[in-house]
DNA sequence: AGGGGACCTG
DNA sequence: CAGGTCCCCT
């Protein structure tokens, strides 16, 4: 499937529409930019009304004197919520500022040039408190704090892209009317920070355009569909933030005061979260991702995995366990409280009629389950994605890169390393040792019932994602070795109590998807029943079963080597395998179907 | 399930 | 010698 990919112009789909200014700041430093920006140089340098501008504004005419102070109070107001919005929940967390906390950003905004600022800025809620390497100490405390500046930080940013969204549908009407003040000012083209003081006097539908003069020139008609459009807006941005306000502060807390209480994500602890995923998931839309059997879980977790274990934070697995058939929803672990900004992404997604092709990449993955499909698309991606993926998870360890939660998710759907757990051991560059995993285990398990005797040059093309080496060749032939060993046990097992029953027609012994010895290969092959068995297997079964009995009831286990003919037969057994096996990361579902 | 050794074979 | 098989053991 094409467009998984980390491509970031893939990941953002319509990067321009969640694109912000590069030097966009969250939370403190907002105000300071906001007034830099706001506000063009050639008029009032950003004086505050008492405070001495007087002069200043003196010298301007009386209508540009009344238009700027409704300016600086409405300024004033988003100020205030946005700085509202981004006050450390606990006082203790105060000593985090913004300014440290987004420092790095800052710098990084220097650096680009202004057009580029646009490119879609969005915090890593996936990482979080998890996955980010905190350069100071970094208490758990400290991240979930980190954390929740961050997913506000998105907040924020859907709220600028909001409201430049309908600064697309005024700025035609807006034009004529801008366009005398751009002979002085020259804002730069589609820079949010401008629109935002334009109107942010709007948010919550505190006043209306009318009095900023914005709309002074336009036709009735046009007038009213601007306020109309500016009064959604308004609603709209006060759900944004009252939301934020209710759902994240008491979470805050609750996050905090939990990791203060506990290691962060021992293995334990990872399982637990992993089981909980369920109910963390946000309950926004019912569609794609909720959907039962949706693909986004395993990849999901072998992604929390990896990012858990980029701490070295633990070394356990958690292979799931979890039945195909129940409505396994994905557990979305990507670190503490990062459901909450998925769900409104997604909300805001839907009100901006991006519905599932959100600028956040959640595409629906709705599609039927692994195994009728033989393997999803996601997971035929070729090795190349694999090395594109730890790169990025490389990256992401050291220099975070600002990702939603959904591109993190987009990013689980990539093949994990080779171990299924997303081990970064794999994913590091010259210890890219290629392991074979659970998954691949399982999947040579449900070969078994094709092939009892593959060659090697059979298993390298149906294990296309495995690097083969002499290891991993020898690993997979031991483990055929292995099934054969356990098979044939069974077999004679049942041939010899066939023979004490007093079966005396060796024809009479058929190996029936009811009978107990393929419950027994069954069981060990394809635990959790999830694979319909060929009928080819059965008929090889039951050939089996012939030869051991006959071979035992005419005394023929008295030869040391009396299992050899039987091996012979049964090696020219075997069938083709279905090409659905071949498909690379196949292994990897398998391991969580 | 899988490690390891003995043994066979090309 | 490498690859493969079998057997024993844990």
């Amino acid at each position: 499937m094409v467009g998984r990919n980390l491509d970031p112009t893939v990941l953002f789909p319509s990067s321009q529409a969640v694109a912000l200014p590069h030097d966009y700041k969250c939370g403190a430093s907002l105000g300071e930019e906001a007034q830099a920006l706001a506000f063009p140089r050639t008029r009032a340098p950003a004086p505050l009304p008492c405070a001495g501008g007087g002069d200043q504004l003196s010298n301007q005419h009386p209508q540009e004197q009344l238009c700027d102070q409704h300016l600086r109070a409405k300024r004033a107001r988003v100020e205030s919520i946005i700085q509202g919005m981004s006050l450390p929940p606990t006082p203790q967390a105060s000593d985090t500022s913004l300014e440290a906390a987004f420092g790095h950003e800052r710098e990084r905004g220097g650096e680009m040039p202004q057009e580029s600022k646009r490119k879609p800025r969005v915090p890593q809620q996936g990482m979080g408190a998890a996955g980010r390497v905190a350069p100071t100490g970094g208490s758990s405390h400290a991240k979930g704090f980190q954390q929740l500046k961050e997913q506000l930080c998105f907040l924020e940013q859907q709220l600028w892209w909001l409201q430049e969204k309908f600064y697309q549908v005024c700025d035609s009407e807006d034009a004529a009317q801008t366009q005398e003040d751009s002979e002085t000012v020259q804002p730069l083209p589609g820079k949010p920070q401008d629109r935002l003081n334009k109107d942010s006097g709007t948010a919550c539908g505190l006043e209306e355009a009318e009095d900023t003069g914005n709309t002074g020139g336009l036709p009735s008609a046009v007038r009213v569909l601007s306020q109309a459009l500016k009064h959604e807006l308004s609603v709209v941005t006060c759900h944004v933030v009252d939301s934020v306000l209710k759902t994240l502060w008491p979470k805050a807390d609750s996050h905090i005061q939990k990791q203060h209480h506990s290691p962060p994500m021992g293995p334990d602890a990872r399982k637990e979260y992993s089981a909980g995923g369920k109910c963390r998931k946000p309950l926004a839309k019912p569609s794609a991702m909720n959907a039962p059997g949706s693909l986004g879980s395993p990849q999901a977790e072998a992604l929390t995995g990896a990012l858990g274990k980029s701490l070295g934070s633990y070394a356990a697995s958690f292979s799931s366990k979890g039945v195909r058939k129940s409505s396994r929803v994905p557990s979305m672990g990507y670190s503490l409280g990062s459901a909450m900004p998925v769900q409104h992404s997604q909300l805001l997604s839907q009100l901006l009629g991006h519905g599932q092709h959100s600028p956040w990449g959640s595409d629906s993955r709705e599609s039927p389950s692994a195994l009728e499909r033989g393997c999803p698309e996601p997971l035929k991606l070729p090795w190349g994605s694999v090395k594109l993926r730890s790169l990025i998870v490389r990256q992401q360890q050291h220099h975070p890169l600002p990702l939603s939660p959904a591109s993190m998710e987009s990013l689980a759907l990539l093949p994990a390393g080779r171990d299924g757990h997303g081990e970064l051991l794999s994913l590091t560059p010259g210890q890219m040792q290629e392991v074979l995993t659970p998954g691949h285990l399982k999947k040579a398990k449900l070969m078994f019932f094709f092939t009892r005797y593959p060659s090697s040059t059979l298993l390298k093309t149906y294990f296309l994602d495995v690097q083969f080496s002499r290891c991993i060749t020898s690993q997979l032939i031991k483990w055929f070795s292995n099934f054969r060993e356990f098979y044939y046990i069974q077999v004679e097992k049942f041939a010899r109590q066939a023979l004490l029953e007093g079966v005396v027609d060796a024809c009479t012994l058929q190996v029936s998807r009811d009978s107990e010895l393929f419950r027994a290969l069954n069981m060990h092959y394809n635990k959790g029943n999830d694979f319909e068995v060929p009928g080819r297997f059965l008929e090889v079964a039951s050939l089996t079963l012939q030869e051991f009995f006959s071979a035992v009831r005419a005394g023929k286990d008295a030869d040391p080597s009396w299992k050899k003919p039987i091996y012979k037969i049964i090696s020219k057994l075997d069938s083709d395998i279905p090409e659905g096996f071949k498909a690379a990361g196949c292994s990897q579902e398998l391991l969580h179907s």
